[in-house]
DNA sequence: CCCCTGACTGTCG
DNA sequence: CCGACAGCCAGGG
C-alpha cells in the first residue's frame, strides 16, 4: 500500500485499542476519555463496540468504563473481579470516583 | 440513500 | 440516586 490511506477507518481503530492498551494496572478511564485520548472527538460508543467485537487478550476491556463508573453490562462479575484485583475501589456494580487513574472530570 | 442499533454522554424531573 | 430523553457518531441491513 503505498498509495494513500485506505485504511483511515482501520487507523481510528488501532489509535482507539493502542490507547486502551496502554493503560495500566489499576487505571481506569471512560469512553470519552479515551475516545478523546485517540484523537477521534466523541466517538465513546465506537469504543466500546470495538472492545465488544475485539478478541485481543492484550486489551484491557475492564479497565475502561462508562462516564458515571458503571461497569460493562453483562460482564459487571468479571470486570469488577479484574479491577479489585488491581485494587481499584468497585461497588455496587461501578467504580469509585477516587479509583479513576485519568479521571478529568470535574470531581 | 434510509432506517435501526449501540460495552456512550449530558441534562432534567 | 435513578429513570427517561435527546444528541451525537459510525457500522450494518
Amino acid at each position: 500500500m503505498t498509495d494513500g490511506q485506505r485504511g483511515a477507518g482501520a487507523d481510528r481503530d488501532v489509535r482507539i485499542i493502542d490507547v486502551v492498551r496502554s493503560l495500566r494496572p489499576g487505571e481506569v478511564v471512560s469512553y470519552g476519555d479515551i475516545a478523546v485520548d485517540a484523537g477521534v472527538g466523541r466517538q465513546a460508543r465506537r469504543v466500546g463496540q470495538l472492545l465488544a467485537a475485539s478478541d485481543d487478550d492484550s486489551v484491557p476491556w475492564w479497565r475502561v468504563v462508562n462516564a458515571a463508573g458503571r461497569l460493562v453490562p453483562g460482564l459487571e462479575a468479571e470486570q469488577a473481579a479484574l479491577l479489585i484485583a488491581e485494587g481499584v475501589d468497585v461497588a455496587g456494580g461501578r467504580v469509585r470516583r477516587a479509583a479513576y487513574g485519568r479521571f478529568r472530570r470535574h470531581p
